[in-house]
DNA sequence: CGCGAGGATTGAAATGTTTCAAATAGTTGG
DNA sequence: CCAACTATTTGAAACATTTCAATCCTCGCG
């Protein structure tokens, strides 16, 4: 007959009192939680019945204090916002939820102050291993972390020459697809909405498109006039028009991510530039909406999921430590997907 | 001179290392740490270039462990794929940064065993509070974690009669007002994609839905064909078509929410049916991309980034479990945004 | 010169686990 | 009936903090 008098008591149940409970040590509860297969059956029965009669729930930071690592990886986003990270996020759920790992998600908000602080946090925390898309350009702190034992991960940013291991898709080649799919329609005058160009992905995009440009035997400097947006948000893209010449400017749009591209098919559509017509536009990513946006969205599509998923999985043989890991990088091809807003049986872009 | 002559040190460096290296006891380390306006200028200056001078990072498990709840609190979505909550959780993460405190993302994906297995692991982790949007119906799990001294606030989800704060928008009066819009235009028979019921905001919308055709002195039973779906994505909208008799059957589709809309949109396109002509089609959610989608689509919106913060906020005054708080409930009130999808000047729907 | 006040520091207990060597009980073979 | 095992169980140390009563100084004042 278990029954509680105290109406709200104070301190929570320890294994102490489950142990009192059952009638044995502390230790054999502590056996049957971990290792059941040491303990006599009767003995099993009893204990969980207390466990069940009492309502004790572990204590799982006194546990970790004993054990070492946490069972929290951290997953450092830029932006929770962006659908490209909503995109990738349940690729790295899914594997994680597999080892029975919680994901903290932080998002340094472009802010290299915030995520030095939540990398604080999380190495307080003990956390094995860190999922991350760095917010500024320099890394050297993410190398110490590592070598400090925490296992690392570079999420869509190539680990080029350092220590870290990294997932990511080849922006430089998206550029490229972008580039040469806007030159092959004719265009000869790119308006390329960017994002910072300390941002990685936005400065390799860069790179591609003007590696395209060289190919086709052009000046990069005549064809592509860079906006470089301070977010890459939907409003910013819309404002961004403001500061191209639309007419006599450029004949074709690139947009850095969808999101943008989405901003600036509004802004068009308000300003009345017929989209292909009038003016060609690309996004980048391929995000869900992409197809579905007026008109459908041409895009370069990376594999969003597969990128969480194999993230997700360095990161587990990161942490592990295991030998005979060193760094690794996998590397995604990004794909051309035309759509209709590059109208891309267009003879020639008008005017 | 700190001088590391270990390659890799084995064992993690804890106060007492660095009490040791600065000539001083473990407790006034804590005290530099927690409550520096009790220790001495100089001793202060001395410890400080210890911990950095050692690398010392503090453990915070052990620190929980005396202290007592955490320092992250565990956030639960249905579908970390859904944009909808994509759109909420910026509201989350920017009042719970401020507060200094992690989010612990888990993702349920509709399963009650797995929002029962993460719930579990939150409470053994002592978090402070939970923000939830919970998978079934029955929420006596959460009352019975509420009363154990856990913060708990459901998300998007009116708490009712139960005892729990609760932050949601009023789902039923959003269907009367979708329903409400697509009577007005004239539509008699309306296809409904829609959820599985036992997810309250389906049943809700529906219910909303039902008081609107009843409003207009029609029965719902006639006016109505619901199609239900097994999982609210652009994929399963494309499928459900399948299942309802485009010609002759109903003049408008309203999607229980964008992303359905979305697929529906698609898989009209390629039908050859032309929307809002042949069809009208609604939304809800009035997600981001809403309104560039081809042709924009009509769509209830919700206070997403509001919602996010005052179910944040709720949940930091519930975990406090500040005297005088008992439960609170918030209810946003959605939104009818007309655009072109539902052809708002139409004179009446075709055939 | 002695005393008391008050600031600074210390030492040890307490937190809830895990782990492991040692103790105990139970069983089998001789 | 004992020895030698084996299967269980136990008790205490260890983990890295915080907290708090107790101690130690150092001044200032009478």
């Amino acid at each position: 007959m278990t029954d509680i008098h105290k109406p709200a008591e104070r301190r929570r149940l320890s294994m102490v009192d489950v142990a009192a409970h059952a009638g044995v040590s502390v230790g054999t509860v502590s056996n049957v939680l971990n290792r059941p297969e040491l303990v006599a059956k009767p003995t099993l029965r009893r204990v969980r019945a207390s466990i069940k009669a009492l309502g004790f729930v572990p204590n799982a930071p006194a546990r970790q204090l004993r054990g070492g690592a946490s069972r929290s990886v951290g997953v450092m986003v830029r932006d929770i916002g962006n659908p490209f990270f909503t995109e990738v996020l349940p690729g790295i759920e899914t594997r994680l939820s597999q080892e029975e790992l919680l994901l903290v998600l932080c998002s340094s908000s472009d802010s290299v102050e915030k995520e030095a602080y939540y990398l604080q946090i999380l190495e307080q925390h003990r956390v094995p291993g860190i999922l991350i898309t760095p917010a500024g350009d320099d890394i050297s702190h993410l190398v110490e972390l590592r070598r400090r034992g925490i296992g690392m991960v570079l999420l869509d940013r190539p680990g080029a020459d350092s220590q870290l291991c990294a997932v990511a898709v080849d922006n430089v080649r998206g550029g490229e697809l972008a580039g040469a799919h806007l030159l092959s329609l004719g265009h000869r005058r790119i308006g390329f909405l960017n994002g910072p160009s300390i941002v990685r992905q936005c400065a390799d995009r860069r790179k591609g498109l003007d590696n395209a440009v060289r190919a086709a035997g052009l000046d990069p400097g005549e064809v592509v006039t860079e906006v470089t947006l301070p977010a890459l948000t939907p409003r910013e893209g819309e404002a961004a028009l403001e500061r191209l010449s639309l007419r006599g400017g450029p004949t074709a749009l690139f947009c850095v991510n969808d999101t943008v591209a989405l901003g600036a098919l509004r802004g068009l559509e308000q300003r009345g530039v017929g989209v292909p017509h009038d003016m060609a536009v690309m996004g980048y990513d391929d995000v869900e909406f992409a197809a579905a946006l007026s008109p459908s969205l041409t895009s370069i599509r990376q594999p969003k999921h597969q990128l969480g998923h194999a993230a997700a999985e360095l990161l587990l043989t990161d942490s592990r430590g295991d030998a005979g890991h060193w760094h690794q990088e996998i590397v995604f091809q990004p794909e051309l997907i035309i759509r209709a807003s590059t109208g891309a049986s267009l003879s020639r872009p008008g005017r």
